[in-house]
RNA sequence: GACCCUAUGGUCUAGCGGUUAGGACACCACCCUUUCACGGUGGGAGCCCGGGUUCGAGUCCCGGUAGGGUCGCCA
């Protein structure tokens, strides 16, 4: 049988990255077993579930790269969607919900109380066999053998997730049931169900969850808790991916890079760990600069003018090939897109905002008249391209008697602001002779 | 409180009865170098604790401890 996998996210209005990855493994299984990616939204709480709040999913899953084979094409819950299982939001699913809760009531096997519809639980424990935790037999908890019947209606007529998610599953034909082992304990009521209904449940795969770096709960307010971090600060898709995937999986390989088809490749449910991992932000940036340092040229440029943009630097006022030459002196030199405004900044604007420290160590009475010696010869060299300015530099600086480092540290200030950055003399060259003169110019002041 | 899951350096992990316990991130030192980054070399740092089983245990079993999860008319 064709595997089907589904992820079902709840629309929140953020896509957690622990959500982000449940996607990913759901999607990895799905392209590594030849099976089907069902997206559905479990929007039953329509007061707080918006229109947006489903687009932050969709477009979450989309940037991730995670396509789906059936699902909605749009955040409109009566919109358009792909597939013959639908439709693909529970707010639309309501009728299959109550002929399943009156199949359940006319065979005695749910009862209403108080308004409310409960299913009648069965009293022994439940033996869930879980293709990355191993067989779990789950008891019942005190409160439990009170009283193990739960609500599936509440009394305003709203089914409850418990009942709403295993019928979709079943009507969905899910083969496969990956989500976070926070659903572990709650699996015996869902295994119930599906024997309530007269079908053999699905294979259950629970995932580790991800916690913070101090092993607490990742919510929503913490630090990485929320995909569109990445998103906003220029993140590379794909090294997101990469880092989130080795959070709980290993190729075991010794790699830690593997590209998207080399992972649905190797990718598969029992090498998936069974302990929970905490968040590296460091890690995720190591692994963002090894993608950035590979990217196709395009697509730097693409994401470097969007982060240069969220900086407020315009780079559509300069021609084209100046942005290119001056974003390519900064290509392999950053982890993350966020930090190019202040590595490149000086590129596109004049206004430098110098480093104070660095300038009582650069601009000293003994340095001004050095610096100026080097003015005098930047504004003879021709052309003014890297080669011939780095020659011109050790000419000067070997007439001065000193080394080549003392013209290059106050030069690099006067004319970026900061004491580090890209390649003095290929910065200098795209900079051009009268900015570079006008920045030396206004450092001898 | 009950129930469930888990436990290798600070972090992510390899290991699946006999290894000098391997790799990656981070950190430190040195090299390269115009800065930074990259790259290279070296370094510090680990099997939660206690019992078993076994000739031999990070590896198997039991018990603690610790962390996480679930016990809702939330999803």
């Amino acid at each position: 049988m064709s595997v089907r996998v589904r992820f079902a996210p709840s629309p929140t209005g953020f896509l957690h990255v622990g959500g982000a990855r449940t996607a990913l493994f759901n999607w990895l299984y799905a392209r590594h077993t030849g099976g089907k990616f069902i997206l559905r939204v479990e929007d039953t709480d329509a007061a707080r579930n918006t229109q947006e709040a489903v687009d932050v999913i969709l477009n979450g899953l989309r940037w991730l790269g995670l396509n789906w084979d059936e699902g909605p094409l749009t955040s409109d819950a009566t919109g358009p969607a792909k597939g013959d299982r639908g439709p693909y939001f529970q707010s639309q699913r309501r009728a299959n919900y109550q002929r399943r809760v009156e199949a359940l009531l006319s065979r005695g096997l749910a009862y209403e109380r108080e308004g409310a519809i409960k299913f009648k639980m069965s009293r022994e424990p439940v033996v869930i066999d879980d293709l990355i935790v191993g067989q779990v037999r789950r008891e019942l908890t005190d409160r439990e053998a009170e009283d193990p019947d739960f609500v599936i209606v509440r009394s305003d007529g709203q089914p409850v997730f418990h009942l709403v998610n295993v019928v979709d599953d079943l009507e969905m034909g899910i083969t496969h049931v990956i989500r976070g082992e926070d659903h572990l304990s709650n699996t015996a009521k869902h295994v119930a169900l599906f024997q309530a209904f007269g079908v053999h449940p699905p294979h259950y795969a629970h995932i580790p969850l991800i916690l913070n770096p101090d092993g607490t709960k990742m919510s929503k307010r913490d630090q990485g808790a929320s995909l569109s971090t990445y998103v906003e600060e220029g993140y590379v898709a794909e090294a997101v991916v990469n880092y989130l995937v080795l959070l709980g999986w290993s190729p075991k390989e010794n790699r830690e890079v593997l590209s998207v088809p080399e992972l649905v490749e190797r990718f598969d449910l029992p090498q998936v760990l069974r302990h929970n991992a905490r968040f590296d932000m460091a890690k995720l940036q190591w692994m963002n600069g090894e993608y950035m340092r590979t990217l196709p040229a395009d697509r730097f440029y693409e994401l470097c003018v969007h982060a240069l943009a969220k900086a407020g630097l315009q780079t559509n006022a300069f021609p084209l090939a100046y942005v290119k030459a001056a974003l390519d002196t900064c290509k392999g030199k950053l982890k993350t897109f966020a930090e190019l405004p202040g590595y490149a900044g000086f590129y596109f604007a004049d206004a430098l905002d110098f480093d104070p420290a660095a300038v009582v160590q650069s601009f000293t009475a003994e340095n001004r008249p050095r610096l100026q010696r080097l003015r005098d010869a930047f504004a003879k060299v021709e052309p003014f391209n890297y080669a011939f300015l780095e020659a011109g530099l050790k000419n000067t600086a070997g007439e001065l008697g000193v080394k080549p480092g003392v013209l290059v540290h106050p030069t690099r200030l006067a004319c970026t602001g900061k004491t580090a950055g890209p390649s003095l003399y290929h910065l200098l060259e795209v900079l051009g002779r009268e900015k570079v003169l006008a920045r030396l110019d206004a450092a001898l002041k």
